[in-house]
DNA sequence: ACCCTTCAGCCAAGCTTTGAAACAACGAGG
DNA sequence: CCTCGTTGTTTCAAAGCTTGGCTGAAGGGT
């Protein structure tokens, strides 16, 4: 109900701070006087503000801009060397690790894979490891300058004093994964879902920029969503929000791993896909063949299959299966009425590339026409890397919002 | 993405001066020190806030309360005298109107029908400009005391310079009726979809209170639900969110009356309920009698059917009634996680006086076993009322946030 | 009586933003 | 070459806020 926590005078400072620095990160570089104008500061606090920035080596100077007549606009610009970000993402096959400076420039990456299926935790753990000692090491910087180090995981995420992960579909059950990780390392960690951690990288520097509100639907093997509202991610109470995958879209339907039946993504997920075609037969009761599979047959697979053009099967089955993303879709815009919905992940985009229209039309005759007038549907932007890139924002995230200015 | 505005001083003391109004709003009588507790505010800053509040007459110090050996402590409490405010339900047959002092004590009522059926905008605007002078009067109550009149219509409202109402189920399409209204009163107006206002009468006063996150889903007629994030209702990019009758359940269902197929209203709303248990044969293709059975007879049709405790026909459509309505309410915890899920709106109620075993049951088996965990699916607490309580929080809410004190 | 506890008000100190005025840096024009 | 106008940035005094610490106020215990 309440709910504010502002109070005292330092946090309307670290407030009009933290204003500053993410309008800066986000259209660099930029004039105190324009940033005056994004923030609603007056010029005088601006200075003040920014003064605090550049000594602490957070923003730099560079060059100027000549305005019509009068004295040039100093530019500013941030630091990219000021401090570093991490970026992790835990796949169902490998791990990925880039390390990013504070621009977000890739400065270094690693690329760790395991067998598929190898899900045991001492394995993943000491994949994530290695690979966070490799980049730095890569890249020769201090750790002591590095901001944390963000790491999407597949499953949901349950924040805390340290965070567990509960992945239903990999069979993760409630693992401390930040308390594992904690014995490798002194970096500071943050975890989240990875359909979060896309979403997020989307919104930021994909299509999702500039919105306020927006769902991001993941489609991979699982399905998922990142509800974004008010600007950023929508966690719900348990962090679990956004389990669009598992919302129901025809009652009785085919069975899906998580359990249930009928999920969304028991029909559009990428295995799901894959079965209803091959294994037509067996529709509503399929067991599954998902662990046999690696991911990258899938990805090939789904991708042949969107590619037959002249098999009316084929044809047939991504037409219903754009019908059901466009219902899974609707659901997403009748409830959250966001201006986008994107459409993201390996699966996704895949289908997308083809299938948009279909999809777009659909998800128009099965919402209301008011909330569907205020949205656009459209592809994600970024490629695979988005998670990555996105697990790096968290603890980028944490910089600009508190922007505790490490030395230099 | 930044999204704050606060910057100056003035706001932040208009934050706490809020951030305690709110407090002691909600916990009432309290002393000041309890006040500093609750907020985090310093007790010098409770006094300065709270002398300014007791200055504008909009707080009073009722009486004393013995602490254990010390002072006593002086209780404040809110000046109900202070101002009022009106509450209106535009329901499908008739206006229903409260005034409410600053403490919603009712002090008067007004309740004016139409025959069924008589959408005609010159009609409702009649009829609720007529009952606010009804209440007025009746209270005897000075209209520049009004804080504000709050109006719960059916329908998508648009917020704007002035609310424009988009009722597809009731056939009000873009109807300026915020101008319509100014045409007949000066007082301050709100308007917002009734399911909003009885999601906020249930989360301030009912099954909601202390949520911070909650689902309020109502089953009436027509089926909607409120969506509560942070402690406040979510709206939207285009207020339209929470639309969760219109989210498909079953791809390729029931026809439902917004046009679309498979919709969740179209099995669990009122109407259609009765439609499947009457209508068994067309089940798939129905145009409904809606406009033939009055909302009157609906009700009371309805709890005929629910109490047919002999009929295995009417036990079987109950059931299954309970299953769908636990896959909608599933879908808004994956979706939503929310801390609560409130079942409301007077065939919700209805149905879940009895199946509420059911439902829960039903709920669990489709939703995720983590977001689950976080949930619990309740009855609403308040009654038929909620409608109108909810319609006159709205400009209590911005009473308690602004909190410009006018004359008392 | 005396001390102790608890609550409320007061005041100087230390922040903050702000608006006006001053300063800086440049082009244009005589 | 100098001056003026224009635009961007900084400085400075003023006003407002919260904060702790201190002082009263009002009662129990002992």
């Amino acid at each position: 109900m309440q709910g504010r926590r502002s109070g005292t005078l330092r946090d309307l400072r670290r407030e009009n701070r933290s204003a500053v620095l993410w309008s800066l990160y986000f259209d660099r570089p930029r004039s105190r006087q324009d940033l005056g104008a994004a923030t609603g500061l007056s010029p005088a606090s601006v200075t003040n503000v920014v003064r605090e920035l550049l000594d602490e080596g957070i923003v730099t100077e560079v060059g100027s801009q000549d305005s019509d007549g009068g004295r040039p606009r100093r530019l500013l610009d941030v630091c990219a060397e000021h401090g570093f970000v991490i970026g992790v993402d835990v796949g169902e096959t490998r791990v990925r690790t880039t390390l990013y400076d504070l621009t977000l420039v890739e400065r270094a990456k690693a690329d760790l894979s395991y067998g598929p299926g190898e899900y045991d935790m001492d394995v993943v753990v000491r994949a994530v490891a290695d690979s966070l000692h490799a980049v730095l090491a890569d890249a020769a910087v201090d750790p002591a300058s590095v901001l944390g180090v963000g790491i999407g995981v597949p499953g949901i995420v349950e924040q805390g004093p340290e965070a567990v992960v509960h992945g239903q579909s990999v069979h993760w059950d409630a693992v401390p994964l930040e308390r594992l990780l904690r014995a490798h390392t002194d970096l500071p960690l943050r975890l989240e879902n990875c359909a979060k951690t896309t979403g997020q990288a989307e919104l930021w520097f994909g299509a999702g920029r500039g919105a306020r509100t927006a769902a991001v639907a993941l489609i991979g093997t699982g399905v998922g969503a990142s509800l974004v509202s008010g600007g950023s991610i929508y966690r719900g109470v348990n962090s679990s929000a956004g389990e669009w995958g598992h919302t129901t879209i025809i009652a009785d339907g085919r069975r899906c791993r998580c359990g249930s039946y009928g999920c969304l993504e028991a029909y559009v997920g990428a295995e799901a896909i894959l079965d209803r075609f091959t294994g037509p037969a067996s529709a509503s009761d399929s067991t599954s063949t998902s662990e046999s599979t690696s991911a990258g047959d899938e990805e090939s697979a789904l991708a042949a299959l969107v590619a037959m053009d002249d098999s009316p099967a084929a044809q047939a089955l991504l037409a219903q299966t754009a019908e059901y993303l466009g219902i899974g879709i609707a659901n997403l815009i009748n409830l959250f009425n966001p201006e986008r919905v994107i459409l993201c992940g390996w699966a996704g985009l895949l289908l997308g590339g083809k299938l948009l229209p279909a999809i777009r039309s659909a998800a128009e005759r099965y919402s209301l026409r008011h909330p569907f007038a205020a949205t656009t549907v459209e592809l994600g932007r970024l490629g695979p890397e988005s998670v990555v890139l996105g697990a790096a924002t968290l603890p980028l995230e944490g910089f600009l919002n508190g922007a505790i200015g490490h030395r230099p």
